[in-house]
DNA sequence: TCTGGGGTCCTAGGACCC
DNA sequence: TCTGGGGTCCTAGGACCC
């Protein structure tokens, strides 16, 4: 039977802020989202004094002066440094893992020495001494299952103290536990389908995990099947230690203030699309078409509203961000109305394929192919080297009203030499 | 004044083909 | 007068995740 174990850091952005500020160990703090708009992780403080996951920021600050809580704007360069640290030590006792996101990932504890319990109490200590980050391990037979206990752990809904092994209860034991969690809680199941379980009086993971598959399935879906199947012990989900090349590629963001003319969006768009062509430059695939869209901010319904997209095709498969900008212009032209009060722009790259397995059209200059490739990977590399955007097309501007708000950004602990902490030992 | 960004999978329905 | 069935591909929309 497969043993498999998610860890996962404990208020992750929120205990990376701390890690590096001794002087706001004990505090309650927040830290937000893009433009400082909601809350998008909280420390144990701020958790305990009632903040909600995803509020706006600007509807707590009765809260936030009553009890000091300090909101921080996400400092994406520090957690995705610090994510890889976590990641490295996690490497150190198996290489059969899948990086679930920025701070969850699943190991596969098959083969290892010691109980699985054991194994779990390891990687929380050496995490917390090797990188200083608290972390929950959850472990169980499924991947579903392994969530379920990382929650259990996670709410010491057992004494735990971190870790938690549902290979090592009763299945009596189990039987308890999963009636006192509510089936919210589980991997798969969001509001939408908790709302509707709850029609069919079914509330918590035991009367989830309790019901018929074939009846779920015909009522609900495949995917809700398979989680019933995960339930009970039976992998449906695949521990992918590949990861697998994304099949479209987003980048967009909300304005600092909003944005009305077309020069404006223009640099937005452009800024995206080179955000875009990176990423996609950087799993070695070439895109087909790119899709450009705009919106109003519909959080005030009472001024007009506008939402548009545009999917543009390319006349051949490209990773070259000129002609990505120039097919992303193209397609803002078209949809861009005056008059509104633009709040977002973005733009979706499609139809990848490798760049290796490329149709190659009869038309093409290979010459003049090798030119752009020698280009962008030279661009690339400037930016790897100097920071992103230090050669950028002229396109994407200078200043803006666009560019996001950051008004509480912490520094750079990590990733840049003047921002290192000095330690002195005498 | 102030409400994130980037992904995945599945399903239904239409176009088109033989 | 009578007008099939099955398959694929694509897109849009809805659900979920962190």
């Amino acid at each position: 039977m497969a043993v498999i174990a998610l860890v996962d850091c404990n208020n992750f952005y929120a205990s990376c802020e701390k890690l590096f500020d001794p002087t706001i160990a004990d505090r309650p703090i927040v830290v937000l989202s893009n433009n400082d708009g909601c809350v998008v992780a909280r420390s144990a403080e701020a958790k305990a004094l009632g903040v909600p996951m995803g509020a706006p920021w600007f509807q707590l600050q009765e809260l936030a002066k009553a009890h000091d809580i300090l909101a921080l704007s996400s400092n994406y360069a520090l957690y995705a440094d610090m994510s890889s640290r976590v990641v490295h030590v996690l490497a150190s006792f198996t290489p059969d893992m899948e990086i679930y996101s920025i701070d969850e990932s699943f190991l596969s504890l098959e083969g290892l020495v010691g109980t699985p319990s054991e194994i779990g109490r390891q990687i929380r200590e050496r995490v917390a001494r090797w990188v200083g980050l608290p972390v929950c391990v959850g472990i169980a037979s499924t991947k579903t299952l392994a969530k379920l206990a990382n929650h259990a752990a996670k709410k010491d809904l057992a004494g735990l103290d971190g870790v938690c092994d549902f290979g090592a209860l009763s299945s009596s034991a189990l039987d308890e536990l999963f009636e006192q969690i509510p089936v919210s809680e589980v991997w798969g199941v969001g509001r939408r389908l908790d709302e509707r379980l709850a029609e069919m009086r079914i509330s918590t993971v035991r009367q989830l995990r309790d019901a018929s598959p074939a009846w779920i399935r015909e009522r609900f879906s495949v995917v809700l099947e398979r989680t019933v199947r995960e339930l009970r012990g039976v992998p449906c989900l695949d521990l992918e230690d590949i990861a697998p090349a994304k099949q479209q590629i987003m980048a967009s963001r909300s304005f600092g203030t909003p944005v009305f003319d077309l020069e404006q969006l223009s640099q937005a768009v452009a800024s995206h699309t080179t955000r875009a062509a990176e990423k996609l430059r950087a799993q070695q695939c070439v895109a087909g078409a790119i899709t450009v869209s705009i919106r109003s901010n519909p959080f005030k319904p009472w001024e007009r509203q506008y939402n548009q997209g545009a999917v543009v095709p390319l006349p051949e498969p490209s990773a070259d961000t000129r002609a990505l900008i120039n097919a992303a212009l193209w397609g803002l032209s078209k949809i861009y109305r005056p008059g509104y009060a633009y709040k977002k722009a973005g733009v979706l790259l499609s139809g990848l394929e490798p760049v290796a397995r490329r149709q190659e059209s009869l038309l093409a200059d290979r010459a003049r192919e090798g030119r752009t490739a020698a280009l962008m990977l030279a661009m690339d590399q400037i930016n790897s080297r100097w920071g992103r955007g230090s050669l950028r097309p002229l396109a994407t501007g200078f200043g803006g009203d666009w560019r996001m708000k950051r008004e509480r950004l912490s520094p750079a602990w990590t990733t840049q030499w003047e921002r290192v902490p000095l330690v002195q030992a005498r």
